[in-house]
DNA sequence: CTAGGCGTGTGGTCCAACCACATCAAGTAG
DNA sequence: CTACTTGATGTGGTTGGACCACACGCCTAG
């Protein structure tokens, strides 16, 4: 076993047995390789993996805001992963796209009415009606769809929901340039929006999730790329 | 931007444009290091990042089975991450089997019951039936529902599925010690599992996602974790 | 009491060296 | 001529040390 795996196997223990918790402090890197009896270069090499799975964040300098930090960002982890296997084609965007409907349309139909997420969903809506930029209207349909997902209190469909959104960013970015009439566009998925909200408001799950799927299959669909390409 | 994301921005780039390709090999992490004009350790932290996400792999030596090469193993990628964010609490056991259902069903409502992966999965099944110790009785269980997953031809979908089944390996197998019953018990699940494929064969997606809901709810029900606990 | 500077500790980066390993080529014994 | 040994070569793996930039907090001069 290399060094730098066994470092992180000690912080995952760590992890594991909650004396390392949510906002904890690792030791610093020079005091842990002493500690572990290890190279600092190892230790930074573990960190450095831990740190790409969304799991510590470094900070230089002293301060609450320095050192290295527990923290927890499931999605950022997952996304690059998926976003690196796009880009080796070994993970088709079709099937993104494809799982991204799977996971959003079950949200739907199990989103609670009462959620707070749903709550946010809404006031993005009104964001969207008030928002001319195209840009700025992607990013508020990106915290949309992902709030839609939240609402399912699901924690690891919402990571991968958001993951998956991350993977293909870049892609569904370049989509937009083949849409005829963005305005016309623009207004339609304002309308499905208010309408997948309203059918969650009335605990109408299965018809969310017909409306959700129709929502993303359509968009693909009108931007050049047909559901099954 | 730090040196090593400089170093991974590079890779990417050279994966994207197809200028490294699955089986690919990079170059030597000396040559890199000049090439790009950083020092070696940043290159190898950026080669561990990779080599965390199963996006490459590192060996000694040298001949064909070493340097480091690219490899695509998202499975990799999403099991670690997902298992170190179920260790910080985050990601509750609940949601990931929750999860785990929702993929599987979709995938047996989904698989083409001419897919080779479906072959592979009767020949695991008969392989269960003459197999009385437990390790390797649940080993082939995975691998059973691996090919399931892979029958629906969808790599995203499968890839979660084996990285959401090794983040709860562990978990999963301290539950079988909570079995009253071991032997009445394979034999139901091999009873299940039959009635999936057949499900299947017969084109009956419907009916093979319940089985599949059923099967893995009442797996955990039985072994002591209510589906919703 | 205030404002500036300096000490201290953090991660970030780089370098030079050494190790273990696996292969391959040259050389040697048969 | 064959077969084995032996060394050269190149790979990643690991280490220690050094220096940098940064940010906070004390401590001193005003």
């Amino acid at each position: 076993m290399r060094t730098h795996q066994l470092v992180l196997q000690w912080i995952e223990g760590q992890l594991s047995s909650g004396q390392l918790a949510l906002g904890g402090r690792l030791p610093a890197e020079r005091s842990l390789a002493e500690q572990l009896q290890v190279s600092r270069t190892s230790v930074r090499e573990a960190i450095r993996v831990l740190e790409a799975m969304g799991v510590l964040r470094a900070g230089v300098g002293s301060g609450p805001e320095s050192g290295t930090v527990v923290i927890a960002d499931p999605t950022a982890a997952l996304g690059s992963a998926l976003r690196l296997h796009v880009a080796t084609s070994h993970l088709p965007v079709k099937d993104i796209v494809e799982t991204r409907v799977l996971l959003e349309s079950w949200a739907a139909s199990r989103a609670r009415p009462e959620s707070p997420a749903l709550a946010e969903a809404a006031r993005l809506l009104e964001q969207m009606d008030s928002c001319a930029e195209t840009e700025a209207f992607l990013a508020l349909d990106v915290r949309f769809h992902l709030a839609l997902a939240d609402a399912a209190g699901n924690a690891v469909v919402s990571a991968m929901m958001g993951s998956l959104r991350e993977a293909i960013q870049d892609y569904a970015g370049r989509l937009t340039g083949n849409l005829p009439d963005w305005g016309a566009t623009a207004a339609r998925l304002r309308a499905e929006h208010r309408a997948i909200l309203a059918a969650i408001s009335s605990h109408d799950g299965g018809r969310a999730a017909q409306l959700v799927a129709d929502h993303i299959g359509g968009y693909y669909a009108e931007a050049g790329l047909g559901p099954r390409t």
